[in-house]
RNA sequence: CGGGCUGUAGUGUAAUGGUAGCACGAGUCCUUCGGGAGGAUUUAGCCCGAGUUCGAAUCUCGGCAGCCCGACCA
């Protein structure tokens, strides 16, 4: 992508009302704009980033078995009368229609719409066990969105559904979507930060559990047994106090990001919905249901809040809008910006995602501070002293070094290969 | 939902009751070009409504909006 073509541009200040460093750089660098508290639009590069990390999140989710579906936003109040939750969930996003005055919901998770979904096609013990997911927009009435992209009103979540014969299945496979959860992490470059949490587990378990990421802008607090590489939510240590794995009770306070979840539902939605299947015998049983989710929004949001400096974002290879950065300085000399084209078309040839300044407007300067700000990992500099070279720099290192042409371009597709990472 | 703070060109800011100013951006022209260049010129603003006052960006009330703290949050 040619940057003079890109729509959006950096902006010269933070806003000045955002104090959340994951809103203050996605903002000023042009990934995301806010249309309201809570609401953002994904701009070109905020958008690819995005599309980085859902597909990582897909194809974990397919590597488990999941089938992907589409759900509506718009739901029917009679759904939610079913479970209790038109009244229970405290954050629902209700109104009445206009023309007709019929209540609707809009979705803010999917238990509602999957569980009769799945009733209309599974009838039998020979039909399970099932998974489904979506990676899809949500609404919730939040009292207070805040923090950028952390805890916003409209965000995208993958949300995976299993249904199983017994809770024994649901237990074996809850294990299964938990390590997916990890590599997911590991892949987005939060894996050393990310710890598998204890948390509340509602009418029906003991315990859900939570992947809690380490960094000062979170919101939950966690005491991490370093023993077990865990940690045990707040919200539970009054009644747990020591590590459920070893029984270790020194344990480290850490504020933390609440990235993904898993609960075992149980009964819970396919109870209300009648949700059945014939076993061997013939006899009906309850389908049970697990639920996993991952906000993506947020996971986005938590990698700039640990993956930036005081420049801008260093995005972690896997998840960033393109791999280089090609800046032509001087670009008004014809020679520089010949082969500046030349390089750029020989990158996208080579299937380097690329994203290239020829901005013949800009100053060295300028594009130097863009290319810290929006933080893409290697960086490409051609110029009237760089020769028949480039200059190469990693985002996240001080030195540079001059590389031929296809030997940065053969180095390149290497790391096209690199998936889990630290 | 309770509390606090704040709303001035596209962005960031100044003016505390008396002519809305500055910087950046954007447009045009010239000179520039390895860490957000310089000159000339143009453009563009007081969140909305009511009140107080000779006079309101400034004071009062109401509304709307944003941020922060708390409560809430599978």
């Amino acid at each position: 992508m040619r940057q003079s073509e890109l729509f959006t541009k950096t902006k010269r200040e933070a806003p000045k009302d955002e104090e959340a460093i994951n809103a203050r750089l996605l903002i000023k660098a042009g990934f995301i704009d806010k249309t309201m508290a809570g609401v953002y639009t994904f701009l070109p590069l905020g958008w690819r980033v995005f599309k980085k990390i859902e597909n990582i999140i897909r194809e974990e989710m397919e590597a488990l078995g999941g089938q992907e579906i589409l759900m509506p936003s718009l739901h029917p109040k009679t759904n939610w009368e079913q479970t209790g939750r038109w009244e229970a969930y405290d954050s629902l996003f209700k109104f009445t229609s206009f023309y007709s005055k019929i209540d609707y919901v809009l979705g803010p998770t999917h238990e509602e719409i999957v569980s009769p979904l799945l009733a209309k096609f599974v009838f039998s013990y020979k039909d399970l066990p099932k998974y489904v997911f979506q990676i899809q927009n949500k609404f919730r009435d939040e009292k207070r969105a805040k923090s950028g992209l952390l805890r916003g009103r409209e965000f995208f979540m993958k949300d995976l559904y299993s249904f199983h014969r017994d809770e024994n299945d649901l237990d074996k496979y809850y294990e299964k979507v938990g390590k997916s959860y990890e590599k997911i992490f590991k892949s987005v470059g939060l894996g050393k930060l990310t710890y598998l949490t204890f948390a509340s587990g509602g009418t029906f378990s003991k315990y859900s559990h939570e992947f809690q990421t380490l960094t000062p802008a979170g919101e939950d607090i966690i005491y991490i047994c370093d023993k077990c590489k865990i940690a045990i939510n707040k919200e539970i240590i009054e009644e747990q106090n020591n590590c459920p794995q070893c029984g270790n009770k020194n344990l480290r306070e850490e504020k933390a990001i609440e990235v993904g979840n898993i609960f075992k539902l149980k009964t819970k939605y396919s109870a209300p919905f009648n949700f059945k299947y014939k076993n061997e015998k013939g006899e009906l049983n309850d389908v049970i249901m697990g639920c996993y989710g991952i906000g993506l929004n947020r996971l986005m949001g938590t990698v700039v809040e640990i993956y930036h400096d005081e420049k801008g974002i260093v995005w972690p290879e896997a998840v960033a809008p393109f791999k280089v950065h090609l800046l032509s300085v001087k670009c008004q000399v014809s020679g520089v910006r010949k082969f500046a084209d030349k390089v750029y078309n020989s990158l996208q040839k080579n299937g380097v995602e690329v994203l290239y300044d020829d901005r013949e407007d800009a100053s060295a300067g300028e594009k130097f501070s863009d290319a810290d700000l929006i933080g893409i990992p290697y960086r490409a500099v051609i110029s009237e002293k760089t020769g028949n070279k480039l200059e190469i720099k990693k985002r996240s290192e001080k030195k540079v070094n001059l590389t031929g042409v296809k030997e940065f371009i053969k180095y390149i597709r290497t790391t096209n290969k690199l998936r889990y990472y630290e």
